[in-house]
DNA sequence: CAGCCATATCTTTTT
DNA sequence: GATATGGCTG
């Protein structure tokens, strides 16, 4: 009996065909994890093969850091020096260690979307350029979109020839990087363009990594741009071992570059190509998998395949159509407190899953009235709150003098009374003599007209230089402290005593504890591994499986990730499949929507909730929607009760308009009554220890007084006017409000 | 120079 | 509704 005797045929089949190109096309939940980590353990154990010579590339680096831990509880040994990452920590690291021969220093700074906005904000400045007419994201856009396609400014501007507006675009491409070099800079996309072109420009590097990397192993292909293939094909040129993983109905990162057409014309440039398909699928009930696929059915443009399951047919798929965002949230917290109070079900086994961020607004507030554990995946990065993009900016000026972004940042931060006359007569100074920034201001004295600003910078140079003095001997950790010892950043924060402010020291705690975390992990800690950990971490990856709360996410976050209890929110025409895709002319954007639908549906094992509201609040006007086109695409005879006739599109539209524009006036999502009910007076028999008018305590919100008990089905709902974060509605059960002695 | 208030723009999705 | 920007004032 050996570890591939429970894999099925098709599995085995991938797994012992190590040699050639290899194509599997994996359906949803036909795990293909599975084959991966077995194939890695067949390569090290079977064929003998050193984990040395073995790469793979996963879509995120929590899939990477499972995959290792996977093989190695098969192999038992080796699996740390297997290269398993993302596609963008693998170029950082062949970038660190040859990217001098491209120009740049090897402690190069990565830009994230945040400094790349910055740079492109003084570009325009510069080049006097409108940005009411042209504005600073088109610029970005086009920049992301050429170089996913491998597009130097040279060949834009090539391209441009003839067009004003290309031309303009071809223009700021070409200062863009020219900025980001002077800089030592490279943005996410340059990561991947930068290795292509040392794998093309330097012969002797290729063939190192060539040579050293004989097994290719690439996941989520289906989403790779035309970037990564490049690098992928260059690499895997000598010796061909590639296996790619993917599966084009799950191709959902078209915004992104992702060319679908790596995975389906893969057997054209690889004609000797082994194609094997899995398509039985483990994970989810016979009526998930039947709903899917009828979704899925509806693209025109994908590879035939049929997806079966040998799971029972499972409990139908529940739909529930309320009238606004308010109550879908409300019933989505209470479904999953019950099915956990049931004992059915664990905290952590549910999922919300939603198109946009912003809608995980409601939820968040539910969870919190209800004192139930939740983690929000994605929205605002950790990494680019204000505070920590503050502190990390000393790091990177520490680290990489030439980061004129990171120094500009917090010159004055905290305030030095250095003012935007005096930054722009160093930025004059440093153009004029070709000097960065930074070494403009070391030069304080000899720049004209500072005047009495030089006093003020002079200590700023000096503390910097102090700590860069220190690099070699104090760890990243006490260096951090103290950054925030000698500013006082956290002593100002504190002295401002506002919630706000309690967050960020929080925040900035939290970023201490990575820190620590970071050099108690690494082998090697250094200020540079830290910040470019920082960079490449997506807010996914910080997702622990271990701890027990429910998870908000987005569709896109979703991928790859599996629940037994999943719920599709804010399932609208409108929302889902979005307004943009919907007036497209591209009829293919629609298939993207349905693709990712697909996805949503699919993480789903046992139990699959669709909402909808119909009416939502988005960008502070109030919408009215139809239930999602997907939602119709699905069978009937799936669902647990028959949908019911959508209401809303009956009114006739003026009606819809007069309704809209009373909520506008009404704010309905208000706690309405203001005035003491008359049904419950106070110490009414509720079976609570506190009655309306009685102050209370809760967990977050702190003090407030309760304006209204009311019974509702199972529970008490209560009203409480609190004093920090205004009137809240919650149910009792959940809420734990204390009641506080009379003042 | 800093802090306050008015306004404009925004949203898909992310490494 | 929320955030970033710009203008104004002390």
């Amino acid at each position: 009996m050996s570890i591939y005797d429970t894999l099925n045929s098709q599995q085995q089949e991938a797994v012992f065909h190590t040699e050639g190109p290899v194509l599997i096309l994996a359906g949803a939940g036909s795990g293909k994890t599975r084959v991966l980590t077995h194939r890695v353990a067949y390569l090290i154990e079977e064929k003998g093969i050193n984990p040395w010579n073995i790469m793979a590339i996963t879509f995120t680096n929590k899939a990477a850091g499972e995959m290792r831990e996977r093989v190695d509880s098969l192999v038992g040994f080796g699996s740390e020096s297997i290269w398993v990452s993302t596609f963008h920590s693998t170029c950082v690291r062949i970038l660190r260690r040859y990217i001098e021969r491209l120009g740049f220093d090897n402690n190069f700074t990565i830009y994230d979307s945040d400094d790349q906005k910055s740079l492109m904000k003084d570009i325009c400045k510069r080049l006097q350029i409108d940005t009411k007419i042209y504005k600073e994201k088109s610029f970005l856009a086009a920049i992301s979109k050429a170089k996913d396609e491998l597009i130097t400014p040279e060949e834009f501007a090539l391209k441009a020839e003839g067009d004003f507006n290309q031309k303009k675009y071809a223009c700021v491409y070409a200062e863009y990087q020219k900025q980001l070099r002077s800089n030592n800079a490279l943005d996410f996309d340059d990561l991947i363009v930068k290795t292509v072109d040392l794998f093309q420009t330097q012969p002797d590097v290729l063939e190192y990594y060539q040579e050293r990397f004989k097994y290719i192993m690439i996941d989520e292909y289906q989403d790779t741009n035309t970037a990564q293939f490049q690098f992928v094909s260059l690499l895997s040129s000598k010796y061909k071992n590639l296996c790619v993983v993917g599966d084009d109905d799950q191709s959902i990162y078209k915004f992104r570059g992702a060319n679908i057409a790596n995975i389906l014309s893969f057997e054209k440039v690889y004609p000797t190509a082994k194609v094997i398909k899995l398509e039985q699928n483990y994970r989810s009930t016979q009526n998930i998998l039947d709903a899917a696929n009828q979704v899925i059915c509806n693209n025109t443009e994908r590879k035939d395949k049929s997806l079966w399951t040998d799971n029972d047919k499972g409990d139908k798929i529940e739909l529930q159509v309320f009238n606004s965002a308010y109550e879908e949230a409300e019933f989505i917290v209470g479904d999953i407190s019950q099915k956990v109070r049931n004992g059915d079900l664990e905290y952590k086994d549910c999922a919300i899953l939603y198109r946009t961020n912003a809608q995980s607004r409601m939820f968040e507030e539910k969870f919190v009235i209800g004192n139930i554990p939740y983690k929000i995946v994605g929205g605002v990065n950790f990494y680019a709150r204000k505070e920590i993009k503050d502190l990390l900016a000393y790091l990177k000026t520490i680290d990489n003098a030439r980061d004129d972004l990171a120094v500009r940042r917090i010159i004055n931060v905290p305030r030095r009374g250095i003012g935007p006359t005096t930054l722009s007569r160093v930025q004059d100074y440093a153009l004029d003599h070709d000097l960065g920034f930074y070494d403009a201001l070391k030069v304080v004295d000899e720049i004209p007209n500072i005047g009495r600003s030089a006093v003020k910078i002079r200590p700023f140079v000096n503390f910097i230089q102090m700590l860069r003095s220190k690099l070699e001997y104090v760890s990243v950790t006490e260096l951090m402290q103290e950054i925030i010892e000698e500013t006082g950043y956290v002593k100002e924060l504190e002295a401002d005593n506002t919630e706000e402010a309690m967050q960020r020291i929080e925040n900035i705690d939290e970023l201490i504890s990575k820190i620590v975390a970071y050099e108690e992990e690494s082998e090697t800690p250094t200020l540079s591994g830290f910040l470019e950990e920082v960079a490449l971490v997506a807010d996914i990856d910080n997702l622990d499986e271990d701890s027990n709360h429910v998870v908000l996410m987005t569709l896109h976050s979703a991928k790859g990730l599996e629940f037994p209890n999943v719920y599709l929110a804010g399932m609208e025409d409108g929302i889902f499949p979005s307004y943009m895709t919907i007036v497209a002319d591209d009829p293919t954007e629609i298939e993207e929507e349905r693709r990712l639908c697909y996805v949503g549906i699919t993480r789903a094992r046992k139990w699959l909730t669709i909402t909808s509201a119909k009416q939502r609040m988005i960008r502070g006007e109030t919408q009215y929607n139809k239930v999602s086109r997907f939602v119709n695409e699905i069978p009937r005879q799936l669902f647990a009760k028959e949908p019911q006739k959508e209401k809303v599109s009956e009114v006739p539209k003026n009606l819809v308009y007069a309704a809209a524009k009373k909520n506008f006036h009404s704010k309905p999502f208000e706690a309405k009554p203001i005035a003491p009910s008359k049904n419950f007076g106070a110490n009414h028999s509720s079976g609570l220890d506190y009655s309306e008018g009685d102050t209370v305590r809760h967990m977050k919100f702190g003090e407030g007084k309760v304006l209204q008990i009311v019974q509702g089905g199972r529970d008490y709902e209560v009203t409480v006017a609190f004093e920090r974060v205004g009137t809240k509605k919650m149910f009792a059960s959940f809420a734990k409000l204390k009641k506080c002695n009379a003042i």
